[in-house]
DNA sequence: AAAAATCCGGCAGAAACCTGCAAGAATTAT
DNA sequence: ATAATTCTTGCAGGTTTCTGCCGGATTTTT
């Protein structure tokens, strides 16, 4: 069998079942699993597939996700910067839906090896790029609004865990009402969140600082530590630092 | 013989088999190697074949692959469009991973009204965009390789379920054997829907007919329906017939 | 932390390739 | 018709490519 013939023939395997294996190929075609891989990185290069430990995937299984214009988004860089420094290798980390949180997610370092408990299928699936993360998927019914799973059911199972930090996307943040938002299965299902965790982030454009929605996530003693764009030592934040909060 | 004729009949037999070998035309038209590899470098650079390493493939090669990758979405289309008129409204439906799948959930007509139970993010997120469809999302650990939820967990969720309905994206499909798959935690899942399901269908595009793979999801007997692109009365079928399964 | 699977780089034999050359065939010029 | 020229073909040799194997490093899994 030609070079080129076996490279077509596993092009057309991957595409059509999304996933092959070096051994299953080898067996299938009758060559070495060296000529196999090294026909994979070749392929790889060409980008007609993606090579993975064992075998290879498809890359069409790969790339769906498109990257939407977020509002400020420079921003939330920043932010999300700021809030990979706090993660630590090992860790149980909660996570909320909110695009601050999704550009975080995305940023995360390739080397990150963690287990993520999320109730947000973006945030799920931005997780997933990250081959030495864990992610855990909270279940129950979703929310057309807000794009995360709710109910009690979720609930239940948020309760199960006990995180070693969560981070929460906020979407109004006071020194005296604390972190607020107008959803309120989205308010219990923070709640939950911030009750299994040991330590609560709160992530937030500067823009949300000392506003307020109708419904009380958790009042300011809720939450320990803030990040924001800003410079910790920003006159914003003041307030902040005042309440005992960790300003990064 | 003259060369010209030499060189016509070379082109006469890649087009038959898409592929040559230098040995076997050397042999057949009793020339030397050297010769037919001339031969072959002329016609290259004609444009009438494709030289490789050990003989030359037909133009046609690499375009028929090429051609059924983007075939193949349109046969996910036809697939697509048969499963969405099994589903009614009001219905309990669940679903698996897979891209003919998501492909089904993406063209469901908006004014469907039904609960969706799946395991898939992407499914989840296709299933989002649909105003009047409730999803519920199985919660447990993300499998990396399959891109669903996997685990003792989710599978026990599942079980909770009582569906009218459930769509299986199969791997491989085959009258003796049943559906197979090669990933013992997909497997397991599916088995776990078809249990939780009154119906189930099939979906497979053709090329998947007949083949095996290495884990058994369920035996032919655990399917009741089958969808593929090919006509209910296409020849390959009508063993999936005598089995008396329903073809759409 | 150990055990298993996978990967990587280098090696070696075989097969395929290329280059130059020379003899014969075909074509053209005289 | 003959000589000169060009084409074609096979061969010899040296080079490159392909492939399987092996040992050690790396990654994954238990």
């Amino acid at each position: 069998m030609l070079k080129k013939e076996r490279q077509e023939l596993i092009i057309h395997e991957v595409n059509l079942h999304n996933k092959v294996l070096v051994a299953d190929l080898s067996a299938k075609i009758s060559v070495s699993e060296d000529t196999v891989r090294r026909d994979l990185i070749e392929l790889s290069d060409e980008g007609r597939l993606v090579k993975v430990h064992g075998g290879a995937i498809s890359n069409s299984f790969r790339n769906s996700y498109k990257h939407t214009d977020v509002y400020s988004l420079d921003q939330k860089k920043v932010i999300a910067q700021k809030a990979v420094s706090v993660i630590r290798d090992g860790m149980l980390v909660f996570t909320t839906g909110g695009t601050t949180l999704l550009e975080m997610l995305r940023i995360l370092p390739r080397s990150l090896r963690a287990t993520f408990v999320t109730v947000s299928i973006q945030g799920a699936f931005e997780l997933m790029q990250h081959p030495h993360i864990e992610v855990i998927l909270i279940g129950g019914k979703l929310s057309h609004s807000s794009q995360i799973v709710v109910g009690g059911e979720a609930i239940h199972r948020i309760r199960k865990f006990n995180a070693d930090l969560a981070f929460l996307g906020v979407n109004a943040i006071d020194t005296e009402r604390g972190i607020t938002d107008n959803d309120y299965e989205v308010t219990l299902i923070k709640q939950a969140i911030i009750e299994s965790s040991a330590q609560v982030v709160a992530l937030s454009i500067a823009e949300k600082l000392n506003t307020v929605q109708k419904i009380q996530v958790c009042p300011p003693e809720g939450y320990q530590t803030l990040i924001t764009e800003l410079p910790p030592g920003h006159p914003l934040l003041q307030p902040y630092h005042n309440k005992n909060k960790t300003i990064v």
